[in-house]
DNA sequence: GTCAGTGCAAATGGTTTGCACCTCA
DNA sequence: TGAGGTGCAAACCATTTGCACTGAC
C-alpha cells in the first residue's frame, strides 16, 4: 500500500462531507481495495474483486463510487480503449503519461517536462486555456516483442 | 472537397480489392459523404446525413465500412469522449494531434514536431515499439472562454 | 427522523451480429 | 453463380437509473 488508508479515508470523507454526503460500510471496503494497489483497474475488474472477496457491494455502488473519487481527484478515469474505462490513483501521486502495449495491454508510466511544456505553449498558440491532456503512446512492450520475435 | 473523389474511390477500391472484398452502391455513396468535407464526425452522425439524404445506407453498412476505411488507413478513430468514437480523414493528411473543447467538443488540430520527438525517445527509453499514439489537449476554447466570462 | 445510499433489475445507448435475401465480379 | 454485402432486428456490454428499502448522522 503506497498510501496509508488511514489518510486516503480521511481524504474521502472530508470531500464526501463537503457534499453533504456520507462515508458508508460500502464506500470504506471499496477504498480500501482500490488504495491497496497501484495497479489501472476497470469498474468491472473492481466488481469482481467484490465479489470473490464477498464484500457485498452491488455493481451499482461500484459504478457510482468510481465517479465520486474521480471528481474528488483521488482517482483518474483513462479512455485506453473504447470499450471500457481504466482507473487509477492520482491521489499522492505525480502527473504522468501512459505506455500501452498493443499486444497484452500492459501500462507503463512515465513523464516528459518538456513534452508537458509544449503543450501548454500548443494550447496558449491556439487561445485555449489548458485544463488537462491525455498522451498515451501505443506500441508493443519488450516482453511482446520477444514473444513476436520467437514466433 | 479536398481530395478528388476519384483518388479516394480508387484508393479504397483496391484496398478492399486485396482482400477480396467488393466496391458496393453503399459504400461508394458513404465514401463521398465522409470525404466531401473534413470534419470530424461519429457513426450516428454520417448515418443521420444517409438519411437525411435517403441514400436507403443502414446502420449496420454503416458501422461496418467505418470499421473498414479505418482498417484501409483512411480514416482514423478518436476516443475524445468515452460514449462515442469520433472519426477523421487521415488520407492525404499530414498526422496532427487534437486540443478538444471541454464545453462545445470543438475540435483543433496542432502538430508539434518537438512533442514528437520527445516521444519516440520515450518510447526508445521504456524499450517499446512506436507503433502510434494520441496526445489529447482538453480546455476551453476561445469561444467557449468568452460565453463563460459573460455569464 | 430525515435524507442520502444501496441493491436490484430494468433501461440506455453505442456498437456488433445472425440470418435471409440481394448483388457484385 | 457463388462468395461477399446488406438490412433488419435482436444481441451485446459497459454504464446509468428508478424505486423501494436501509442506514448514517
Amino acid at each position: 500500500m503506497e498510501v496509508s488508508f488511514d489518510k486516503v479515508l480521511d481524504k474521502f470523507t472530508k470531500v464526501l462531507k463537503k457534499s453533504n454526503l456520507r462515508m458508508t460500510e460500502q464506500r470504506k471496503k471499496l477504498l480500501e481495495l482500490i488504495f491497496d494497489s497501484h495497479d489501472h483497474f476497470t469498474a468491472e475488474e473492481l466488481y469482481d474483486r467484490c465479489k470473490a472477496r464477498d464484500l457485498g457491494v452491488s455493481k451499482a455502488t461500484v459504478y457510482r463510487s468510481l465517479t465520486l473519487l474521480t471528481e474528488a481527484e483521488m482517482l483518474e478515469a483513462h479512455n485506453f480503449a473504447q470499450n471500457a474505462l481504466v482507473y487509477e490513483h492520482i491521489y499522492e501521486h505525480e502527473h504522468h503519461d501512459h505506455l500501452v502495449c498493443t499486444e497484452c495491454s500492459k501500462v507503463v508510466e512515465f513523464t516528459c517536462e518538456a513534452i508537458e511544456k509544449y503543450q501548454r505553449d500548443v494550447a496558449k498558440e491556439n487561445r485555449f486555456t489548458f485544463e488537462s491532456h491525455s498522451l498515451n503512446i501505443f506500441g508493443l512492450c519488450p516482453d511482446c516483442q520477444r514473444k513476436q520475435k520467437s514466433k
